[in-house]
DNA sequence: GCCAACGTTGGC
DNA sequence: GCCAACGTTGGC
């Protein structure tokens, strides 16, 4: 199994409707990145991803799962991108944010720190296990 | 095929 | 609201 972290702006997809949306799944969708892209198309089915709020919180507030393997987005017109197909799997005790993270010697080299932009980003196991603690949830 | 200009994202 | 980082576009 391997990890992800998925962002997400919560003014046009929080957690919350995340949640609201419930076990039949959501498509990921309007990633319009190619490494984000190569990131998604790694995804397997039961894989793990951390949800993250950009802007508003910057902070890992939920782990989801995904269900649908990727997919041809069909908001592309092109049909060169592809979605996959998450559900909520439960909300974090303790929100993680992006200062915690810059500040943790463990998690400072996180994809996430290091390209800010890229909206679907790796998680190695060790990185997984930390951030799991910390936010005191099981791994 | 190179590179400058521009647009977008996201942290501050 | 500004700026840095990065992707994309278009002229040559």
């Amino acid at each position: 199994m391997s990890y992800l972290l998925v962002k997400s702006e919560p003014g046009s997809w929080s957690w919350d409707q995340q949640v609201a949306a419930g076990a039949k799944g959501t498509a990921w969708t309007g990633v319009r990145n190619h490494t984000a892209k190569q990131n998604l198309m790694k995804m397997k089915k039961g894989d793990r991803a951390f949800f993250y709020h950009s802007g508003e919180g910057k902070e890992i507030v939920g782990v989801a799962e995904i269900v649908k393997e990727a997919y041809p987005d069909p908001s592309d017109a092109e049909g060169k991108f592809v979605q996959v197909d998450v559900i909520p799997v439960e909300p974090v005790k303790t929100p993680v944010t992006l200062a915690t993270i810059k500040g943790t010697p463990a998690l400072k080299s996180m994809k996430l720190v290091k390209l800010s932009r890229l909206s679907v980003s790796p998680v190695s196991a060790d990185e997984w296990r930390t951030i799991a603690k910390m936010t005191g949830i099981k791994a």
